[in-house]
DNA sequence: GTCGCGTGTTACAAACTGTTACGAAAGCCC
DNA sequence: GGGCTTTCGTAACAGTTTGTAACACGCGAC
C-alpha cells in the first residue's frame, strides 16, 4: 500500500504551508503548486491521486484550470473557495470538480471529504493490480493474469520469473505514470524501500525478456511503462 | 498556429486605427470591431487567438460582453480600461478576462501582456498530456507523443534524450513564439529559472540531432521554433 | 553434496547533463 | 568602416545516473 499523493494548488503561501503540514501529518504525500503552470507541470511530473485546488489563484482562475485538467485527465479534484460567491459560481457551472469546500473550513471535514472522494474514485490501492480483468493488452503484448502468462506480439510465450511478473503487474497497474525505484520496491516488497540497484536489475531483465522500449527510463526519477493498456475480460 | 490573430474591440475610431497599425507592425493579424454586434460576428467569422477589448463601448458594456463571450468560447481576453474606476470594478468582480491594462498604456507593455497571455493560453495543451493528437508534424519532422519518438523528414528515427525531448515539447507547444531562457527553464524544471548556459547547451544538442535551422536564435531574447506545427490524430 | 535457477551485489562502461572557456558573430557607437 | 562590448555556439570536461556483465548467495530438487 503506497502513500496517497495530493497536489495542493494554492497561491496563498501561509495557507498552503499550513494545509500541507496538516495533510502530511495525516499521512498524505503533498506536492505544492501555486499557479496554473505549476499545477500542470506537477501533474505531468508524476502520479497524483487527488487535487485540492483553490478557486482564486491570483490571475489564474481555478475553475478554468479545473475544467482544463478534467478534459485531459481523470484525477479527482476538490475545489476550495474563499468566497461564497465563488461557491455559488462553481455550483452553477458544472466545473467537473468532485467536491467543493468553503474557506474557512474545519480540517477534519476537509480530511473526511478527501477520503470520501478518494474512496469513490477507487484510487486507494493505486499500485496494486485489480483482479477482475484477467487479460491485459499492452503495446502488442498480452498478460493473462489467471495463467500468469505473457505473450509477445508475435504470439510467443515468454517465461518470466515470479518477481519479473510482479514487476510487470506493478507497471500494468500504473501505465504511463513514472514510478520511482522506491515506489516500485514498496509495491513489490510490501513496504520496504529500494536498496542498491536491485530494481534496475529487475527492470533490465524484464526489458531483456520483452521489449526494451516497453519500459522507459525517466532519468533521476525512475521508470515508466511506455504503452497504454487495455483491460479485457477472459 | 501560424499568425496570431487579434480581435480589437474599440469604439474610438482614432484609437482603434492607431492600435491596429501598431499591432500589425508587431506581426499580428488584426480584426477590428466597434461594438458588441461587430465583436460577436467577428468571433463567429473566424479563428481569433486573443481579444483586446475596451471596457467603455458607447452604450455597450465591455464587461458584460466579456462575460458573454467567455460563457461560450475559450478565447483569451485582455480588457482595456480608460478610467481607474473601471479598472477597480474589473478587479473586484471576476469578469473572466485574462489580463487588464489601463489607458493610457505603454505600447511595449501592452505587447508584453498580449504575448504573455497568448503564451499562457498556448502552452497549456501540451504541458498536459493530450490524448487526442498524438502525432505532431513540424517542418517536415514528426513527433509521436505516445512513443516519444522523433522522425526526420527522410524517415530516420532520431534518438533524443529525455531532456531534449522535453525541450522539443516546449517548443512545439509554442511554435513561432520566442521563448526566453528563463521561460524554457521554468517549463522544463517545474519553476526554476535558468542558470548558466544550460539551456544554450540543450538547444545546441537538439539542433545538432535535428536541424540547426529548426530553432532560430532571437538574439538577446531567447529561442524560437521556426516551423509551423500541425497536430494529427494517431 | 551438487546442480540449476532466481535474485541481489559489485564493478565498470556508457549515457546524460550542466559548467567552463574561448573563438565567432552580432550589435553599437563613433 | 573600425574598434569595442555583448551575446552566442560549441568543444572539452566533470559529476551524476544508468545499463549490464560477471559474480555471489540462497534455496529447492535430485
Amino acid at each position: 500500500m503506497s502513500l496517497q499523493r495530493l497536489l495542493l494548488v494554492e497561491d496563498d503561501a501561509e495557507m498552503a504551508a499550513m494545509l500541507a503540514a496538516y495533510l502530511q501529518r495525516q499521512g498524505f504525500h503533498v506536492t505544492q503548486a501555486h499557479d496554473r503552470a505549476g499545477a500542470l507541470s506537477a501533474l505531468r511530473g508524476g502520479r497524483v491521486d487527488l487535487i485540492l485546488m483553490d478557486v482564486s489563484l491570483g490571475q489564474d482562475d481555478g475553475v478554468r484550470i479545473c475544467a482544463e485538467i478534467r478534459a485531459e485527465q481523470d484525477v479527482p479534484i476538490i475545489m476550495v473557495s474563499a468566497l461564497s460567491a465563488d461557491h455559488q459560481r462553481m455550483a452553477g457551472y458544472d466545473v467537473g470538480a468532485d467536491d467543493y469546500i468553503a474557506k474557512p473550513f474545519n480540517p477534519d471535514l476537509l480530511l473526511a471529504r478527501i477520503r470520501a472522494v478518494l474512496r469513490r474514485a477507487g484510487r486507494v490501492p493505486s499500485l496494486v493490480h485489480r483482479r477482475r480483468d484477467s487479460v491485459i493488452a499492452f503495446g502488442g503484448w498480452r498478460y493473462d493474469a489467471r495463467r500468469e502468462e505473457v505473450t509477445s506480439p508475435g504470439g510467443w510465450q515468454v517465461a518470466l520469473s515470479s518477481r519479473e511478473l510482479a514487476l510487470l503487474r506493478v507497471f500494468l497497474a500504473n501505465p504511463l505514470i513514472p514510478l520511482s525505484r522506491d515506489e516500485i520496491a514498496v509495491a513489490l516488497d510490501d513496504g520496504h524501500a529500494a536498496e542498491g540497484r536491485a530494481i534496475d536489475m529487475l527492470v533490465g531483465r524484464l526489458r531483456q525478456k520483452t521489449d526494451p522500449a516497453l519500459i522507459r527510463t525517466e532519468r533521476g526519477l525512475g521508470y515508466v511503462l511506455a504503452a497504454e493498456v487495455a483491460r479485457q475480460d477472459a
